[in-house]
DNA sequence: GACGCGTATGTCGCATCTGACATATCATCG
DNA sequence: CGATGATATGTCAGATGCGACATACGCGTC
């Protein structure tokens, strides 16, 4: 595995190396934690794109620029709902949306 | 507007004539509806496909009958976070979950 | 160095979601 | 007509997610 997706994974909040061994998810939660890893980086670039400060992106959505920062992050703590609310709130179209979660891995 | 589609939006627990007028949601939110809608509808068939109940298709994913039959109606109550979860549970891949948000409406 | 700006991380009170249970409805079969 | 199985609806206590705030880190500019 990646070096760098490992760290996002754990920073994500999923428990790696809980019991001193590694990674262990089952093939559901894997897909489950790409597709929203893939959010997250769709939301940040299209942040970027627009040259939209995460304060900026937290007032448009009635939000915090710290959830902001978790969205990105995909952290444990934001769930899929919030991502693809946010996504659409922020100009994404649904079909954009289907575009990044069918994307393979 | 649909008269099922209505009902449905109705029965998921979005106001509509809570004022004594007619369904007002931003676009954004009409869009996640949808998504919500499109996914829900996406479990029945593959469940019905595969001519489990809703019981059956409960046990597979540790949860209750009630909760099965309100993720199949889009109720207010279920998320899409556990909607996702459920479908990649039940053998859905993570495109095939992309495709069913991606479809116009 | 001190400031400003953008981003990241930790915590908290409150709101929402979830599984479970009870119960209702509605077929189908004897 | 029971009786059985499948689906729907309402409720509740406990779990999880939310916005907000504080604070920390980095990086330019002065």
């Amino acid at each position: 595995m990646d070096k760098t997706k490992r760290t996002r994974l754990e920073a994500a909040g999923w428990r790696v190396g809980d019991t001193a061994d590694f990674l262990e998810l089952t093939p559901e939660e894997a897909a489950f934690v790409e597709l929203k890893l893939a959010l997250a980086d769709y939301l940040r670039d299209l942040r970027v794109k627009n040259g939209w400060s995460q304060t900026h992106v937290a007032r448009v959505l009635g939000s915090s620029q710290s959830r902001v920062a978790k969205m990105e992050a995909a952290d444990a703590s934001v769930s899929v709902d919030l991502l693809v609310k946010s996504l659409l709130a922020l100009g994404a179209s649904r079909k954009q949306v289907g575009q990044v979660i069918a994307r393979a891995a």
